[in-house]
DNA sequence: CCTCGTCATTGAATCGATTCAGGCTGACGA
DNA sequence: TCGTCAGCCTGAATCGATTCAATGACGAGG
């Protein structure tokens, strides 16, 4: 134990020959150093395996190369993209990221929000539970910049990325109607959920567009977004009118329902059309694959990174910014783009 | 911004009018402070917000609260259950994790290493990419211990937390020759990964524990583990010889699969069998949910944790164990537990 | 030859919690 | 009354990097 302890930059400092001033500067400030010198203390640093102490900076500068990372879930393909890219992002800029997962419960983020302070992690990147997030007071205490992430709400003190739901929304039914529908049917979470709100109003959006009535758009809003809900509400469609075009909140429920309507021997997209959301590799895997509104997740976790650290590096002088990223609509067998022979014109 | 700097321990000593070291005292070792003090102390510390300062504890006591982290990807459902468990347990003993996405590449893990040697993380659970995982010995140095995951070696100076892959192929096998099948098609990744390997000699200790021949196994090896290669073994099989039974390296294989066969008119489980591994979600997506294998991943994060905290606590005679975890089979009706009706007597 | 400016380097204070060797107090037994 | 002891508390050193004022060296210009 004893010989590997405390090689610090004094050792480092001795074995090179300088002061531990100029080790520091060696390391944090090149451009100052004289090139022999740094050359020299490099070699001491390779010599000793010398590992810098962060600590000892982070108590000296008040802050810690560090961001802290605020998920409801990672178990989850939305959020773990999100993770994927913040976790590169942020390696690519020499920041270490502290994980907190949520699980929506006000007091884990109470709890994580404390420990990262204490940890006086330079940057918080939060999903939050509410939006206003007051449950973070203590990370602002220790002067930890926060970006809110997906759940943008008027955030005075900090930037937002969020992705406009309404626009996905708008998206997909715009493609539903073009490609000849007259109706739509939304098959939905609870407006409570801002997403599915947001994704409501912008079907509505692509109605107004089409000049089609608000009632034009039939809702079914189920409890649980799974495939296994999607399938229920699959059978219950195959039932109804004929050739239905589905819009469905996300990837799990348009697989399910495409799942149930195949069984009633309906089938996509010669029958009726289906779109998704979320863009979620099951979007594949199905027997038809789906068309689905991309969201841009990886954007999302690099540009969250970006704010932090403009935060971080521009002090004072930063002026906050809203993102707010466009999602995509990738177009495949269960929506094509080109009405299907089959179909009949656009009705009315 | 000067109000809220520098309030330490100090300040809260003034308010409560003791010294620094009782109010450190109150709060690491409770038990020697008289109790009227102690409220005291937490009194000011309420009163003034106190955050301590985790880097200034770190740097005297030359560890840090924090666990570091390191998979190969999180956007993977095996991998992203596994930093659930280790995420949620970790906090439950007031630790930070620091999560380190190494991408399977060598130089990332260098690179994290070297970033959470610096932080003095306390342990570190690994996903190696490298058995022996030459590449952390920066951790090691300053004191950091090790535990391997999932891919475990003689690992001499740490503990390691795996799964039984050959019992997981023993056991899905088994099933399949118990259902009547007389050979087994092994759906394959390449050996050089080790639970390919794994799971083909589990494969191979069923047929011999039934009295069959290493012959009874086919195995088909694809570069793709992927639900696409699936459907294309899929469509293969269902032009070979009636009523095969297939074990697959993964569910997406199994799937795909699923969805090959039923293309070419053979249903599952009615005139062929399939069991998949990992009992992902979208193990229950499909029209014929699988039978498969489940792991036990959040057991793994939970065991990994542990002994993380053993070797931490435990110090010097802290004894390094290989916690092995079983996997177990999920039947469904992919591969149902009683052969079906229709098919025939076990073959001789 | 002297002065001044530039560039490189250094000494020493500082960040805040921990820790340990005492110091003080009051109770109790002798 | 005094000694002893347990229980509680404190002073001060310590961890290692950062930072800034100050020093020194050296060359150019006068």
């Amino acid at each position: 134990m004893a010989p590997t302890q405390g090689i610090g930059l004094a050792e480092v400092a001795r074995v090179a020959g300088v002061s531990v001033a100029t080790v520091s500067n060696a390391l944090n400030r090149p451009e100052i150093v004289a090139v022999a010198t740094r050359d020299r203390v490099f070699e001491a640093i390779r010599e000793l395996d010398f590992v810098p102490n962060r600590a000892a900076a982070t108590l000296r500068r008040g802050t810690n190369h560090l961001i802290a990372l605020f998920v409801p879930e990672v178990a989850n393909a939305f959020y773990s993209e999100i993770v994927s890219a913040v976790a590169d992002e942020a390696a690519r800029h020499d920041f270490v990221i502290g994980l907190c997962v949520t699980h929506d419960e006000p007091e884990r983020e109470v709890f994580f929000a404390n420990s990262l302070a204490e940890q006086r992690a330079a940057a918080a990147i939060v999903v939050p539970i509410t939006a206003d997030a007051p449950r973070l007071s203590q990370l602002r205490r220790v002067g930890t910049r926060l970006v809110l992430l997906d759940r943008i709400a008027a955030n005075a003190d900090g930037c937002s990325v969020g992705i406009d739901d309404v626009l996905g929304g708008e998206l997909a039914v715009r493609h539903l109607l073009s490609s000849g529908a007259a109706a739509v049917t939304l098959v939905n979470g609870p407006h409570s959920v801002q997403q599915c709100a947001d994704r409501h109003a912008g079907a509505l959006r692509a109605l107004a567009a089409a000049g089609l009535p608000a009632s034009a758009l039939h809702e079914i809003v189920v409890d649980a977004m799974t495939v296994d809900a999607g399938r229920r509400v699959g059978r219950q469609l195959a039932a109804g009118p004929n050739r239905p075009a589905v819009f469905c909140v996300n990837d799990q429920l348009a697989v399910g329902i495409i799942g149930g309507l195949r069984e009633h021997g309906v089938d996509v997209p010669s029958q009726a059309l289906v779109v998704g959301y979320g863009d979620q590799s099951l979007a594949l895997d199905g027997p038809v694959p789906l068309t689905s509104v991309a969201q841009p997740t990886h954007q999302m976790g690099v540009e969250a990174v970006r704010c932090a650290l403009a935060e971080v590096n521009e002090g004072a002088e930063h002026v906050h910014r809203t993102v707010q990223l466009r999602p995509r609509l990738v177009v495949r067998g269960s929506a094509p783009a080109i009405p299907e022979p089959g179909r009949g014109a656009p009705a009315r």
